[in-house]
DNA sequence: CAGTGGTCTAGACCACAAA
DNA sequence: TTGTGGTCTAGACCACTGC
């Protein structure tokens, strides 16, 4: 762990445990750099990670104001899996996952362009549902290439197949691009979700990568409307 | 403007035009260090950002991959005022902005805890719709505090008050929250918006902080179904 | 092995806030 | 005026890539 990661974690969850109440200033950069036996530009580093998630407000010529942290929600913003996301929350509203189909498939034309793959690679198709309170509310489609995950098994997938890549594979993610839509229920939907007659659901398309800008993964979620929620926090940046 | 945000503006604008195709290596941070006669922190900083912002993908012990950056769509990550936003359109698509209300209000319970303030203290509200192809499409409902907008016109309504407050004011905003969520259309969705009988809608509530984390304005988008879009780019850090 | 980015240092000067 | 964060420097060592 860097010395710039260690500030980092130990004054978020200070933030986090409520040791910090909103509009207190934290110690300064030159305090806390002999605190960590560091360099200045070191702790200044760990700070603005701190401000660009929204721990904090650095002020220049003041210093860093602790801001109100309950964004405790859904922390969708960022490179989050499901899992992870789910385990923030109580286990009486924990979603059941459903796999629905666990095939290898030759991918068609628009999924060979998401992929940059070719006709000759197979393609993992996976088919899952999320239930919560016994109701199906998501439906979730991932293609992943066999040439970067060659085994994948119906147990893997009902825990968190992003888990089983960094853990198991090595594959680490780099980074992923996603776009959401709103649009109209198919057929598809009707069968896999509990739409109760909903015309429209808020579709998330994704492709995840690995180093070297190499799509690993894509993946359309569709989610019926009531059980939608995306929370976002942007700053304005300084450099 | 520094030498880190030259560095990034240049090399951003670059890869926008096209200069650089996905795939290629951007020059050495040591080579960019010599170019722009600057240390190679300097130059390490503004290609982190280029990274951040997905121009980049950076690998450590080979360089600098350029990334396919067609996500010229809406960039609505980060913080993008309406007006920028639809100034990367053409001008045939551009929306028209109806100012519906502008008023003077006191503060209900609710918006005293959104905006922090006091129900002395008066608060504009600021009811406007954005129409594209001749269709109301958004509703945008804006909670501005009158403390920190003392005049607020319709003309500076129907451009773009956030241009106002940065460029007239000298107010600068530090970051925003933001929530989405679907919800069921109401009786003022249907009387400003042209909803066609849809039953749902896409709202984004949104609170816009200025330094020392203090609200200035709280505002509400509801977006018909199909005139909703979000792109997003999410990178796994690295510290 | 040489070359790359990742991190860190010890120090400098500047812009801004508060007294 | 003092102290804060913002930026930058010149250099160092490390981890990783690819030959």
């Amino acid at each position: 762990m860097n010395i710039s990661q260690t500030i980092y974690q130990d004054i978020a969850s200070q933030i986090k445990e409520g040791q910090w109440s909103p509009g207190e200033r934290l110690a300064t950069e030159h305090d806390l750099s002999a605190t960590y036996a560091t360099s200045r530009s070191t702790v200044h580093k760990a700070l603005d990670r701190l401000s660009q998630d929204g721990y904090i407000q650095k002020v220049q010529g003041k210093g860093s104001i602790v801001l109100d942290v309950h964004r405790l929600d859904v922390p969708m913003s960022g490179l989050v899996s499901f899992k992870e996301l789910v385990s923030s929350l109580p286990p009486s509203q924990r979603p059941v996952t459903r796999v629905h189909e666990l095939t290898l498939i030759e991918p068609p034309a628009w999924l060979m362009e998401k992929l940059a793959c070719g006709a000759e690679e197979l393609v993992w198709k996976l088919v899952r549902t999320r239930t919560f309170d016994n109701e199906a509310v998501i439906l979730d489609t991932d293609f992943i290439r066999q040439s970067f995950v060659p085994t994948l098994t119906k147990s893997i997938a009902e825990d968190s197949v992003f888990a089983y890549f960094e853990q198991q594979l090595g594959l680490s993610i780099a980074f992923s691009q996603r776009e959401m839509v709103a649009e109209e229920t198919t057929a598809e939907d009707e069968s896999f979700l509990d739409m109760h007659g909903a015309s429209h659901l808020v579709v998330v398309r994704s492709t995840v990568y690995v180093k070297d800008a190499v799509p690993l993964q894509y993946t359309e979620s569709r989610h019926r409307l009531d059980r939608f929620r995306f929370v976002d926090f942007a700053r304005r940046t300084n450099g």
